[in-house]
RNA sequence: GCCCGGGUGGCGGAAUUGGCGAUACGCGAUGGCCUCAAAAGCCAUUGUCCCUUUGCGGACAUGUGGGUUCGAGUCCCACCCCGGGUACCA
């Protein structure tokens, strides 16, 4: 036994046990443990793992430690997102093929999670690149089109000019690419789409049967946005048309004195073919995003010199398009109430329009509740009374319909992309879009000479690959040159895990039933939308189809925070970037997990600093120290209970509090801390041999979730026995409690003494012993106790004047 | 602007339902032991201030100002600062 803590010896031994032995293994036939599937979010594998990686499957692996031991079957695998725009860059800059350099990431990715030694049944890895696997990708596109859940339109796209791409609006952050940051256009381009929003109601209803951080439920709530209102027709006589509008503000229809139209609204030159409108609406629509966006006060406009009349007033009012209104929301046109409007206030007063207040609630412009006036026969009434009554006629007399609009739009999966997964159809002269036939899949990646984007995908340059024929007729015809986004690999890559060698389908429904949902997902804040809402989706309408039984996929979620650099984040552009394998290397796997887990409560962001391994290493060590030193004995303790033995039971019960749910790994490896130092004093103060034996073993249990390697290490030599394979330990709870208490003994609400009381004793007995508190007495001087609070089992506080 | 988080020692953080000296645990710092010496290790001290009692002494401390309470880091009101999400969504 060499006499210094060894990681470069322990580690490997383990990891070779467990790879040897298979021991992270699941099977698909139940057995009577329970079963729980834990699972951290699918990796993209980039080069090589950064210290996010390291963070995130520390608390999946201690996780899924702690749920074995607790007796599940615990389903741990690992997989890879592969395809995407890095691997594509990086081969439009070298003509590596991607799959050359994803690969070679995958590669890196697996040694390293293996020198990290997390549990992982390897059996199920698959990465989402391989043909075995976007075979079924494309199945579940063609069941979605099947379905109607997925179609195609023209529609205006988000452009980056620079990856000459079309961008997802989530892409797109303060009008510039999520990716390259360049600004981004507006095109107008066929695109496939999933009709994510007909499930809006449900993704917005069933998050209540889910168990998230509740910020995390907000940002899904704000991201679908469902408002409620009505829509309401506003007539123009001259052409004879009637324009809906969408408002979440029926009771200020009173105050409703012009109407605004979105550029892009179809009718715009038909209202006025005037040259001043089309040079406005040109302009408009040639603004980026961002300028669009960032003209929050100064609005712009153009009268279209035609009238609508206002359904409930009568009145005839005045036509303008505007950019502030959006063609994407609503009807593409709204009603202007600017006296309880913010933008259409600051419209009127740009163009001098009637402000009518038809609510008192202060200063215009203001959204508040009062009484209503200028409202006909609806003055005096509460605002919103009115609003249901005004709802009410409307639909009596066919002007209006209550309706709710959403926020969320459909989600474009098109991309002019090579490294993605092809859809599956081919355009026949004929028979239109046709989907590529089941027994024909997959269509697999071509390959090409040159990956650079030329505004359209790369396929399409492929043309042996893009001229095919029609399934249906035979004819020529041609394949879709457009890859999928990856978010469809990585919203059902979770349930191939389950049944990952079916070559039938993508899955067995029995099998997927037996383990989804997904008990525990970890992953990083920032796919808090996206990533999550779409995974939903597909688990939704996947359900719709009958492919398998549940609702939800991840029934609970963990979101850790980040791991900065001095306050910022880690990149290679700042040089900030801390490399897991240097820290491994120098400090072991054991401790570098342990570290990013003690740095801080891992649901929030925390700073580097190499100081602190040292400290989590020093803790390790002295753990190895002691069971090295340990008396030789049993484990088993007997005689009379020691503080070590107290101190022990102790530990136990503050990590198995920690874990379970709360996920305070700092304060529980903080407690194993307290009782490997309670160990070094209880060995000083001469504790019998079971104790500390006792003791060392039960550290070594515990740390076993964070520190595997040296948890199993330790307990062997305590033992002789394999701790993963040992139940979770429990705490007694006779050696919890004691029956003396430190009776503390204020005054006014200030500590003044601490005296010993029994642990039982009645509120009378405690307040009494309290009484006799020297220090009170000396406190007192004299003075009068009005009253004395007795809190049993902490304290007595006695108020005096 | 709106919606979430969060402000506690020199630093990361703890205090789980208002109740046992707030500051566990770790880092850093200081002193000691070991050593020819160093490293490593071990042990101890470490919120700030005050003192003709250096003491099992006192006062003050959880962003700021108020409040509720016998008692507030924890609850309420107002404000300041930091981080994240979102943004002409009618």
């Amino acid at each position: 036994m060499p006499d210094r803590y060894d990681p470069k010896t322990i580690e490997p031994k383990w990891q070779r046990v467990w790879a040897d032995e298979h021991t992270w293994e699941v099977s698909n036939e139940p057995d009577e443990r329970p079963k729980s599937y834990v699972l951290e979010m699918l990796p993209y594998p980039s080069g090589e793992p950064h210290i996010g990686h390291l963070k995130t499957y520390s608390v999946g692996d201690a996780v899924a430690h702690f749920s074995r031991r607790h007796g599940h079957r615990v389903l741990h695998p690992m997989g890879y997102d592969a395809f995407g725009l890095p691997a594509e860059n990086h081969a439009i800059k070298t003509g590596q093929h991607p799959r050359e350099s994803t690969e070679a990431s995958i590669r890196e990715f697996q040694n390293q999670f293996r020198e990290w030694g997390i549990s992982i049944d390897w059996t199920r890895e698959f990465g989402t690149h391989e043909p075995r696997v976007y075979r079924w990708t494309q199945w579940i596109f063609l069941r979605l089109l099947e379905h109607g859940l997925a179609y195609r339109k023209e529609a205006a796209v988000k452009w980056c000019p620079n990856d000459a791409t079309v961008l997802a609006n989530e892409q797109v952050i303060d009008g510039r690419c999520e990716r390259c940051g360049h600004l981004v256009e507006v095109r107008q381009l066929e695109q496939w789409f999933f009709r994510i929003t007909e499930y809006a109601d449900r993704l917005l209803e069933d998050m209540r049967t889910i168990e998230w951080p509740p910020h995390v439920v907000t940002m899904q709530k704000n991201w679908i946005g469902r408002s409620e209102g009505a829509e309401v027709g506003f007539r123009c006589e001259e052409l004879g048309i009637d324009y809906p509008v969408f408002t979440t503000r029926p009771d200020t229809l009173f105050g409703a004195t012009f109407f605004v139209m979105a550029p892009e609204h179809p009718d715009v030159f038909r209202l006025n073919d005037s040259p001043e409108v089309h040079a406005y609406v040109n302009s408009a629509l040639n603004e980026s995003v961002e300028e669009r966006g960032s003209e929050h006060t100064e609005k712009t406009g153009v009268p279209l010199g035609r009238t609508v009349t206002n359904p409930v007033t009568g009145e005839e009012i005045p036509m303008y398009v505007a950019d502030y209104v959006l063609m994407e929301y609503g009807t593409g046109a709204i009603m202007a109430v600017p006296a309880h409007d913010e933008r259409d206030f600051e419209f009127a007063k740009t163009f001098d329009l009637p402000i009518r207040r038809v609510i008192e609630c202060g200063d215009p412009p203001c959204t508040g509740d009062g009484p209503m006036v200028n409202s006909g026969r609806f003055d005096g009434l509460d605002n919103r009374e009115a609003y249901d009554q005004i709802v009410a006629w409307l639909e009596s007399e066919g002007k209006g319909t209550s309706s709710v609009n959403y926020r969320l739009r459909d989600w474009l999966l098109s991309r002019q992309r090579y490294w993605g997964c092809p859809i599956p159809v081919v355009y026949c002269e004929e028979h239109g879009i046709v989907p590529v036939p089941d027994d024909q899949l997959p269509v697999e990646l071509p390959e090409v000479e040159d990956y650079a984007p030329k505004g359209k995908s790369p396929l399409a340059t492929a043309a042996d690959w893009v001229n095919t024929t029609c399934p249906i007729c035979g004819n020529p015809a041609r394949r879709e040159g457009d890859t999928m986004d990856t978010f469809v690999d990585s919203s059902w890559y979770f349930l191939r895990y389950c049944d990952p060698d079916n070559d039938q389908a993508p899955f067995d429904r029995e099998v997927v039933d037996y383990w989804m949902p997904v008990d525990q997902y970890i992953g990083g804040v920032e796919h808090a939308i996206l990533h999550l809402l779409y995974a939903r989706f597909f688990v939704k309408a996947l359900a719709d189809m009958g492919y398998l039984g549940v609702q939800e996929p991840f029934a609970r979620l963990f979101t850790q925070g980040m791991i900065l650099r001095d306050g910022d984040k880690m990149s290679k552009s700042k040089g900030n970037v801390v490399s897991p394998q240097a820290v491994i290397d120098r400090y072991g796997a054991d401790a570098a997990r342990c570290y990013v887990l003690f740095l801080g409560p891992p649901n929030q962001d925390a700073d580097w600093s190499e100081e602190g391994v040292g400290g989590v290493q020093r803790f390790l060590s002295r753990l190895w120290t002691a069971a090295v030193q340990a008396p030789a004995g049993d484990a088993e303790p007997e005689a009379e209970p020691t503080d070590l033995l107290r101190k022990a039971h102790w530990a136990i019960d503050k990590v198995t509090r920690d874990m379970e749910g709360r996920f305070a790994f700092n304060t529980a490896i903080a407690a194993v801390m307290e009782l490997v130092n309670e160990i070094y004093r209880g060995a000083a103060s001469g504790a019998p041999a079971s104790h500390v034996r006792f003791a060392v073993a039960t550290a070594a249990s515990l740390v076993f979730p964070f520190a595997p390697h040296l948890g199993a290490e330790v307990y062997e030599l305590m033992t002789g026995e394999r701790v993963w394979e040992q139940p979770w330990p429990e705490a007694d709870p006779a050696l919890l409690a004691s029956d003396e208490i430190q009776l503390v003994v204020q005054l006014n609400g200030k500590l003044v003494d601490r005296v010993p009381a029994p642990a039982e004793a009645s509120r009378e007995q405690l307040e009494e012993i309290a009484r006799c508190s020297g220090k009170l007495a000396a406190r007192l001087n004299g003075k009068q106790i009005m009253k004395a609070v007795v809190v049993p089992g902490k304290l007595v506080n006695f108020v005096v004047k």
